[in-house]
DNA sequence: ATGGTCGTTTGACGA
């Protein structure tokens, strides 16, 4: 079984990358985020021609994340379900696909460390963690997945000096990221590659992505019993290339039967 | 020279 996670910055400006990527890579499950729009017109009957069901979650112009599964969709869940305070943003989506129970996260960007949205950042992942706790347990089939905007280590960003005083490399995410894999997940990327240098996202100014510079912000993070039938984790660092890509590409992970 | 590019959108703002 194939898991992929993918930020498509918009679904409509990508869908023909990414009915293109699911035809040349036939993922069992892809996750997205940032679909960028409105429940009722998210594209579900061209997945359904593709072999895809779906599940979305969405807002309209932010945010927005989905799943498509050719394995099934399951116990569908949009958001936290916590029965506190709803979260205003579209960031997160469950379904049990294939017997493993999958999200799509869109964790806040946080912008900057004195910003308002930095603190949504930190809280946001708290609450992901408590809804682990609260719905499921290490021994289960999971694999967590999406864009986590933030770098794990200095491996994963293309200069360490960038992240000094900025998002995605501060000790307070690393230390939320941390809390999960102390819950019982693992970045399953790194069970698998050591080296660093080796990303998911490049911004699309400057042309970054051909001069290399970009992060690893992407993961897949899997409970023990996903990560022991693991075979490998690939970056496609080819969609990220040509016409009008993402400035995202897919990470996926091939699961034994 | 303190930007650079895309996406939402038609004026900025978010990433």
């Amino acid at each position: 079984m194939r898991i992929a996670t993918w930020n498509v910055n918009s679904l409509n400006a990508r869908m023909e990358r990414v009915t293109e990527w699911l035809e040349l890579f036939a993922p069992d499950v892809l996750c997205l985020q940032e679909t960028k729009m409105a429940d009722d017109t998210f594209p579900a009957a061209e997945f359904t021609e593709l072999g895809y069901e779906s599940v979305h979650h969405g807002q309209g112009q932010w945010n927005g994340v989905a799943i498509l599964s050719k394995v099934g969709i399951e116990d569908p869940v949009s958001g936290f379900g916590d029965g506190i305070e709803e979260d205003p943003d579209a960031r997160l989506v469950w379904a049990t696909c294939g017997g493993v129970r999958v999200a799509s996260c869109y964790v806040p960007n946080g912008r900057s460390l004195d910003d308002d949205h930095y603190q949504y950042k930190l809280s946001w992942l708290d609450r992901l963690l408590a809804h682990l706790q609260a719905n499921a347990t290490p021994s289960d089939d999971l694999c967590v997945t999406g864009d986590f905007n933030i770098a794990p280590d200095d491996r994963d960003v293309w200069d360490p000096k960038v992240l000094v005083g900025a998002t995605h490399g501060s000790a307070a995410e690393r230390e939320r990221l941390q809390a999960l894999i102390d819950w019982g997940l693992v970045d399953v990327f790194r069970e698998h590659h050591d080296e660093a240098g080796l990303f998911s996202w490049w911004d699309y100014r400057g042309g970054n992505f051909h001069k290399r510079l970009g992060m690893r912000i992407d993961l897949l993070l899997t409970s023990d019993s996903v990560t022991q039938k693991t075979e490998r984790v690939l970056i496609e660092r080819n969609a990220r290339k040509g016409k009008d890509p993402s400035d995202h590409t897919p990470v996926f992970v091939d699961l034994t039967p």
